[in-house]
DNA sequence: CGCGCGCTCGGG
DNA sequence: CCGAGCGCGCGA
C-alpha cells in the first residue's frame, strides 16, 4: 500500500500489510529488498494482486498523525503527472528535511516527574541511581528522559516500575519569534485597499494581479486578507522572493498574527524549522509565510494563497522537480476553492498579459500612500563620456549628484551589475550591441573559444575588430567589477567611508545582513555592490541611487532582458529618498535612447509592456512561444552523449510529427560545457504550441539513466 | 580453471 | 536506490 521512498525505477506502488493505525499518507518503514526504507502509505484497500506469501509487514513511524494530508497526496499526484520525476521526489518537497535525515529524532519528547516526595520513597542501597535520580526530580521538577538517564542510568524505569515517578509524553516545540506575538490591530485601509480587498473578494476570476506601484500599500492587503481568512477559520500562505525574508519582515508578521504565522525559511535550524511545519500540520498554526518551498505548507482549508514579487526569478525552482511556485499554487486554490493574488510593481510579461487578455483579474494601484513622488532618474549618457575623453566608470552627472549627496550628509548605493561569465560586445562610441541575427538577442562572448555566440540557437559569430555600426574601435566586452570600483571611488573620495557587497567579499547570508545592517547604522557613505541590494531593504537616508552599467542588463543574452532591466531600475529607484528627502537616481548607459530605459525612467510600466509584447510578437518569444530546453548532464561523457542521443531520437520523432508546433529545433553543447565535474548537452526547442509538451516530458523521463541526468526546463531563467 | 567486476534485474 | 546473480576477461 505504500510507494517507496528513494527515486529512481522503484516509483511504483508496493502492497504491504499494515495495522489499524495507519492511514493514508502516513510515513511508515517498509521491508525493502533485504533493507528497510523509510515510505508512504498512498491508500488503503482490502485486497491485492500479489502472491498473499510475498506480502510484508510495515512498521508504523509514531508521528500521531498522517504526515501527508489529502491534499498533498492530491498534489503530488497532479504534480507526478506534470513534471514526471518519481513521486518520492514530489513527496520529499511536503515535508521538512529534518523529518527524514533523522534530525529530529522523535515528534514527541518523553518527561519524567516524582509522584510522591522522596522522602517518601524508600531504596535498597545499591539502588543509588535511582535515589540519585528522585533527588535530582525533586530540586529541578519534571526532566526530559534521556537526559535523566544520562546522568542516572536505568533510572526512569525504575522509578516508573515502583509508581514513584510517572512518565509523559510531550510536545516539545521551539520557538524562534518567541517574545513578538502580539496580534497588533491593522491599519486603517485606504479607499484603494479597501477596494483592492473587495475587488478581490468579489470578482470571479480565481487568479488576481494586484499591480501596485512601490510604496501603494500592497503589503497592508495582503495582511487585511489573511486575517480575514483567519476570521473564516482557514488558513493562508504567504509566498515571497527568499531575499526578503529579513528579520525585520519576519518580526513584523509575528507581530501583527502572533503564533497564528509560522516561518518557513532556510535561516531556521533544523528543529525550529521542523516544528513550525509540524504547527501548520496540527493547526495551531493556520499562515504559512516563507519563501517558494512554503507553497507546499501542509495547511488544510486554505483560504489564500498570496505570491508577493510575482515577477521574482526565485519562484521556479532550479533543482530536482522543477516546478514552478505558480502551477503548485494554482492547483492548490482549485483545489481548495479560494483565491490566488499576484502582486508586483512590474509584473512579469507573462503574468501581465494573462491580465490583459482577461485571464487574471487586474487590480491597479497607482497612488503612493504617502503621496510622495517618486525619485528622478536622470540618464547619464556614457557615449558623450568616453567622446570627452572620460574612460572611467563614473560620469559627470552621477560625480555631481555623488558629491552634492556627501556634502549634505546622506548615504548613497551605486548598484553594478554581476560581472558574470556572461559578457557583451559594446561599442563605447555609438552604443552598438552584437545581436544574433535570427534570434534577436545578443550575444555572448566565450573567452574559451574566442567567439561570439547566441544561447537560443547556437549561432557562433567572429569577434569585431572595429564597430560595424561606426568603425569605432573602443569595443569593450564586460564591465567594472566592484572591486575596481570601490578602489576609484576611494581616490576619487577620500573621506568617503565605502562598503563593499558582493558575491565574493561576502560570505552565506549572514554576512550580507552584517553589511546590511552596517551601512544601515550609517557606518558607511557609499555602499557598492551587485543586484542583491537591489530588494527589500529600507535605508531612509539614502538619497541617491547609481545604476553605472545599465547596459549590463539590458544587453544580457536573455530574450527576458529588456523586462529584468526595467524590474531592475524600478526597483533600484525604490531605494532611494524612502523618508524625508526627495531621493535621486543617475542611470548610466551606452544606449539611452533605448525604449526600456525610457519607459523606466517615466515610470511607465503600461508604455513598457506595449512596446515589450510587440517585440515578442514580432520575435516569437514567450508569452507567443515556449521555450524548452532539455539539459542532459552527466559525469561520464560517454554515457552523457549516449542519453542525449536518445533523448534527442526521440524528440526528433516530436518533431518531424508536428512541424508545425516548433518554431525551433537542434542538439547542442550547453553554454557551460561542464559544471561540477558533469558533462552539460542540450536539445533546446521553441514551440509555439506546448500540446507536445507532455510527450517531451515522457521521452526524457525514459532518456534518464542511473547516472545520467535529463530535465526539462521552461522558460528557463538562465541558459548557462 | 578460478575469481573479479560490471551490468541487469527485482524488491511487495 | 541497493544487493543478488551471472557473464566474460585475465592470471597460475
Amino acid at each position: 500500500m505504500i510507494v517507496d521512498i528513494a527515486a529512481g525505477e522503484t516509483d511504483r506502488i508496493y502492497d504491504y500489510l499494515c495495522d489499524d493505525g495507519t492511514e493514508a499518507g502516513s510515513r511508515v518503514r517498509a521491508p525493502f529488498g533485504g533493507k528497510v526504507v523509510p515510505g508512504f502509505v498512498m491508500r488503503l484497500k482490502e485486497t491485492s494482486d500479489c502472491l498473499p506469501g510475498k506480502l510484508r509487514r510495515v512498521y508504523p513511524c509514531p508521528d500521531g498523525m498522517p504526515a501527508l494530508n489529502g491534499e498533498c497526496l492530491f498534489l503530488a499526484e497532479k504534480l507526478t503527472a506534470r513534471y514526471r520525476v518519481p513521486k518520492a521526489l514530489v513527496l520529499r518537497l511536503f515535508l521538512p528535511s529534518e523529518m527524514r535525515t533523522g534530525k529530529v529524532r522523535e515528534l514527541m519528547k518523553s518527561y519524567v516527574s516524582l509522584r510522591v516526595p522522596v522522602s517518601e520513597m524508600t531504596f535498597p542501597k545499591t539502588a543509588k541511581n535511582q535515589r540519585g535520580a528522585a533527588e535530582y526530580l525533586e530540586a529541578h521538577g519534571k526532566t526530559e528522559c534521556g537526559y535523566l538517564n544520562g546522568l542516572f542510568p536505568g533510572s526512569v524505569s525504575a522509578l516508573e516500575k515502583k509508581g514513584y515517578a510517572e512518565v509523559t509524553k510531550e510536545q516539545r516545540l521551539r520557538d524562534p519569534y518567541r517574545g513578538l506575538d502580539g496580534e497588533q490591530p491593522g491599519h486603517i485601509l485606504t479607499d484603494d485597499q479597501r477596494a483592492a480587498v473587495e475587488k478581490i473578494g468579489t470578482d470571479k476570476r480565481t487568479v488576481q494581479l494586484l499591480h501596485g506601484v512601490t510604496g501603494s500599500g500592497k503589503t497592508e492587503i495582503y495582511l487585511t486578507l489573511i486575517a480575514d481568512c483567519l476570521r473564516q477559520g482557514k488558513s493562508a500562505i504567504f509566498l515571497v522572493p527568499e531575499i526578503s525574508l529579513t528579520p525585520q519582515m519576519l518580526a513584523q508578521l509575528r507581530a501583527r498574527f502572533g503564533r497564528n504565522a509560522a516561518i518557513m525559511h532556510s535561516g531556521l535550524s533544523a528543529g525550529e524549522r521542523f516544528d513550525e511545519w509540524w504547527r501548520l500540520r496540527t493547526g495551531e498554526a493556520k499562515i504559512a509565510i516563507g519563501a517558494r518551498s512554503a507553497v507546499f505548507a501542509p495547511v488544510e482549508n486554505v483560504g489564500v494563497i498570496i505570491v508577493d514579487e510575482e515577477h521574482d526569478s526565485s519562484y521556479s525552482s532550479e533543482t530536482a522537480p522543477r516546478y514552478n511556485t505558480f502551477d503548485v499554487a494554482y492547483l492548490r486554490v482549485k483545489y481548495n476553492g479560494c483565491k490566488l493574488v499576484l502582486g508586483s510593481a512590474t509584473p512579469a510579461v507573462e503574468t501581465y498579459k494573462r491580465a490583459m487578455d482577461g485571464e487574471f483579474g487586474l487590480i491597479r494601484l497607482e497612488k503612493r500612500i504617502n503621496r510622495k513622488p517618486l525619485p528622478e532618474i536622470i540618464i547619464a549618457d556614457m557615449r558623450r563620456e568616453v567622446r570627452r575623453g572620460n574612460n572611467s566608470a563614473f560620469s559627470s552627472p552621477l560625480r555631481a549628484e555623488l558629491e552634492k549627496c556627501l556634502a549634505s550628509g546622506n548615504q548613497a548605493i551605486l548598484f553594478l551589475n554581476r560581472r558574470g561569465y556572461s559578457q557583451t560586445v559594446i561599442c563605447k562610441e555609438c552604443g552598438y550591441v552584437a545581436k544574433c541575427e535570427a534570434c534577436d538577442v545578443s550575444l555572448t562572448y566565450h573567452r574559451d573559444e574566442d567567439c561570439l555566440k547566441c544561447h537560443y540557437c547556437g549561432a557562433r559569430y567572429k569577434v569585431p575588430v572595429a564597430c560595424p555600426e561606426c568603425g569605432g574601435t573602443k569595443l569593450s566586452y564586460a564591465g567594472t567589477g566592484t572591486q575596481r570600483i570601490v578602489a576609484d571611488l576611494s581616490r576619487l573620495y577620500p573621506s568617503a567611508r565605502i562598503l563593499r557587497m558582493d558575491n565574493d567579499t561576502t560570505s552565506g547570508k549572514e554576512g550580507h545582513y552584517k553589511i546590511l545592517k552596517a551601512f544601515g547604522e550609517r557606518q558607511a557613505d557609499i555602499l557598492v555592490g551587485t543586484q542583491m541590494i537591489a530588494k527589500g531593504h529600507d535605508f531612509p537616508s539614502v538619497t541617491l541611487v547609481g545604476i553605472l552599467d545599465a547596459d549590463m542588463s539590458l544587453h544580457f543574452s536573455d530574450y527576458r532582458s529588456g523586462e529584468r532591466t526595467f524590474q531592475l531600475i524600478t526597483q533600484v529607484a525604490g531605494r532611494s529618498g524612502r523618508a524625508e528627502e526627495k531621493g535621486k537616481v543617475v542611470l548610466q548607459t551606452f544606449s539611452p535612447e533605448n525604449d526600456v530605459l525610457r519607459y523606466a525612467v517615466a515610470y511607465d510600466y503600461e508604455g513598457f509592456y506595449r512596446n515589450e509584447i510587440s517585440l515578442r510578437a514580432a520575435a516569437m518569444f514567450p508569452p507567443f512561444s515556449k521555450i524548452v530546453r532539455v539539459l542532459v548532464t552527466g559525469e561520464d561523457e560517454k554515457k552523457t552523449i549516449e542519453a542525449l542521443r536518445s533523448a534527442y531520437v526521440g524528440l526528433e520523432g516530436l518533431y518531424t510529427a508536428n512541424p508545425e508546433k516548433f518554431l525551433f529545433f537542434n542538439r547542442m553543447h550547453a553554454p557551460i560545457r561542464r559544471i561540477q565535474n558533469r558533462f552539460r548537452y542540450q536539445v533546446l526547442m521553441r514551440l509555439s504550441d506546448t500540446s507536445v509538451l507532455p510527450e517531451v516530458y515522457d521521452v526524457c523521463a525514459r532518456s534518464r539513466t542511473r547516472d545520467v541526468l535529463v530535465s526539462v526546463e521552461e522558460n528557463p531563467v538562465n541558459l548557462s
